[in-house]
DNA sequence: ATTTTTTTTTAGATCAGTCTAAATCTTATT
DNA sequence: AATAAGATTTAGACTGATCTAAAAAAAAAT
């Protein structure tokens, strides 16, 4: 409940973002890599961390969030996603632009600020890369998703989100006419390395490596 | 040019509203109490600001802002006053809730998310408090000011800014109906302790001490 | 011109956050 | 099961920011 510092929040976030690849603990190397820092300093944080209870902390045995942590993660993580809203529906940036900014802008801790932010943008669910705004008490409205390497030739589906936010990874969906939103049809899957050739709304014909449909969500059309 | 800490911006800012209200150098107490901090990590940043030539110091004679740090300073406050003015005019903030915010926001120092929040705002010049804002160089359009306090008898004139921007104050102004753009009249000074008496938009009398009217500002009428 | 008071600086601690290098624990391999 | 490899933690150091208490300098008062 007490105020966390930046840093202190930055690894609750990646905490959360590694569980929810799925795995019940994730390493100290894992968080490490993420958070662009060492090992070491990530086990000091870990004991932080875990004297303030937002962690399950096991030496030598990776981490994972207490009830507590879950829910201060997905505080920050809503601030991250409304200004995300923000920067791109009101200030007109691009969704390869707002990264950093938003990875300032979420350490602004204040519930009344958020509050308005989120009613001014007119109460969001999504931010600009597709994934969910989690509401005021951390719920989350997720839609059905699958990724697109898994899409089977023929299907027909609309892009939901996108499981990477580099710059690079979106300047080249903007270069091509992948954009959220979109209608996809799998026109061909190449079996030797997965690879794709899609319809982007039943008029462009693009190919994509697996990397790249693998980091693409979507939501099935019924039928 | 390199990038500051929030604490360095803080200090800077401080220094420079201290610099405006006249004296060409401030001294250690003065920057403590303004910030809130003690005399001995006050001497402690002056070095390092000195160090990054964005202060001139002299051991037990104050310091002053070099060419550098009062272009930085406009640079925070330029940030500090757009962030204020969308809180009041997009997020509907009352003006006495969004100092701790503008605080906070100011730090965020990114020059396309400031010139894009500029041109969303519509290049407003002054903030919520009537304060002017810094254009990109620094250049700051100023009205010709006066303290209400200083205004004689008889004479009209149109708030336009405010000295202090204390909750407590800014509650004060709304609740006897004193608000930025209001036109003043002085109807009557009392020699005794300087209070006045004074008419708001030509219908609401309000008595008010000195300690109130010398943190008001007013534009003259001419003529 | 001393002495006293006030202001400012320094000395020495502490805390958060980070790093490198060394020690230690876990896991995989022989 | 012993050893090698890999991951993780600890030790020790550094920076930035802050504080209290003591020392030093400047300003004010006698
Ligand atoms: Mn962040
Ligand atoms: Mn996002
Ligand atoms: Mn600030
Ligand atoms: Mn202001």
């Amino acid at each position: 409940m007490k105020k966390l510092t930046p840093a202190e929040e930055n690894y609750l976030k990646a905490i959360y973002h590694l569980l929810e690849e799925g795995p019940e603990k994730v390493s100290t190397n894992e968080i490490a890599s993420l958070i662009q820092s060492k090992a070491a300093s990530v086990s000091d944080m870990l004991k932080r961390l875990a004297e303030k209870e937002l962690i399950y902390y096991k030496k030598y045995h990776g981490v994972s969030l207490t009830e507590s942590g879950h829910k201060t993660a997905l505080h920050i993580i809503r601030r991250n996603r409304l200004w995300e809203v923000f920067l791109v529906e009101k200030l007109k940036f691009n969704w390869d632009e707002i990264d950093t900014l938003a990875e300032e802008l979420e350490h602004v801790n204040s519930p009344l600020l958020v509050r308005r932010l989120d009613e001014y943008l007119g109460f969001p669910k999504f931010d600009p890369h597709g994934d969910p705004i989690p509401d005021e008490f951390g719920e989350l409205s997720s839609k059905p998703r699958i990724v697109l390497s898994e899409v089977r030739s023929g299907q027909v589906g609309k892009i939901v989100a996108v499981n990477n936010s580099s710059a690079a990874f979106l300047k080249y969906l903007d270069k091509v006419g992948i954009y959220i939103g979109a209608k996809v049809e799998v026109l061909d899957t190449i079996e030797f390395d997965g690879s794709q050739e899609l319809l982007i709304d039943g008029q462009k014909k693009v190919f994509v490596s697996k990397e790249v449909s693998a980091n693409i969500q979507v939501m099935l059309h019924p039928g």
